[in-house]
DNA sequence: GGTTTACTTGAACGATCGTTCAAGCGATAA
DNA sequence: TTATCGCTTGAACGATCGTTCAAGTAAACC
């Protein structure tokens, strides 16, 4: 049942990954979750309590993953096995590299307010733990003492949806590690001027 | 006659930059032009013809920007500025400070093969000028002269759709000017391990 | 067996989408 | 004046949009 929900969930994801949410039509979302209008409604509400849900699952999926990254004994090393993994996958799911939460920022003023809270929410949630990987970071000296964690956090999830975007229309997987490696090297240079 | 036709163009581009090409229905576009459905399809052919031309213009306007900040004798202050006015825009114009291409590669799929070719070749042209300025900056030593110049090119544009996306979410102007201070810092520094 | 409950079905709704086209308009040429 | 031209008008087209709902199905409880 929560099984099966949960791969409802992620059949939608894919879907309005693939074609936002505006461009993933109701007829489309029948046809990936082989569910009739009638039954997503009584189960979602709406199209826009499935893409609530479908937002809220992958920010939690997301999450889970950068919070793996901090705990991790290497953190910086695993942030870039992270962003590896994120922006080099398969050709086939190349609308995958853009930032499902970036995607859905651009059609922030067509949601209800409900998808909208959940989007901007979800940024911010993601903001907190790109923060807590830089503080264990911190911790365990992988980044020096006087790093600004707050103002890291805000620059390190811009490089990642920087990155994102880049990877999407870079063929090139040689030039996104390059780029992926001079982020890292950035992320530990002091900030003062 | 082609002053109106500027004048058409930019108040389309206005529209398609707030609410996306899909976004953007053409009874928008009617109601934004103040002209009747014939007149647009005689004049531009279809919706997809309108955005074709507004990306050209939009890109034509942006070279040009770009092209007088590595022309200025100092392009690192010039580059400075160029950033803050695109991105510190007016809070009713927040949706400018998001990139009208990167917001279009978000739709790349559902484009047709003429508006799909305009937004990656903007793409190309924009990357080409941020490779002009870095070019000019090394020629007057604002630069090191080991700077590679073709992949400074792409993080410096990749910088700029990071800082855009960002500045749209961030009500803060100066975690922004920040952001940019640490972008420009970091464009200075050796590439090298 | 009969009733309730939760879920599913698919035809159909009104609204809106991008687009078309016959008719009208005003200026120019004969 | 009449004919021709480019441009404009707005009603209307078929398609698709998100959504609804009466009818059907199957398991659970009395």
């Amino acid at each position: 049942m929560t099984y099966a929900h949960n791969e409802t969930i992620e059949k939608a994801t894919v879907l309005f990954w693939k074609k936002g949410f505006q461009g993933a039509g109701m007829r489309d979302i029948q046809e990936a979750l082989d569910m009739r209008p009638g039954s997503i409604y009584s189960r979602f509400q709406s199209k826009e309590g499935l893409f609530k849900l479908v937002v809220e699952h992958y920010v939690q999926q997301s999450q889970t993953a950068l919070q793996e990254v901090a705990e991790s004994p290497e953190p910086i090393r695993a942030l870039r096995a992270f962003f590896m993994a994120s922006l080099m996958c398969q050709d086939d799911q190349r609308f995958m590299r853009q930032c499902l939460l970036v995607r859905s920022v651009t059609e922030l003023e067509l949601l209800g307010s409900m998808a909208k809270k959940a989007v901007i929410d979800g940024m911010g949630i993601l903001r907190e733990s790109f923060e807590n990987i830089v503080k264990h970071a911190v911790a365990l000296n992988a980044l020096p003492k006087d790093t600004p964690v707050a103002k890291s956090a805000d620059w390190l999830q811009n490089q990642f949806v920087g990155l994102r975007t880049y990877a999407m229309l870079q063929s090139d997987d040689k030039c996104i590690e390059e780029m992926i490696d001079k982020v890292l090297r950035d992320l530990s240079r002091q900030w003062s001027t």
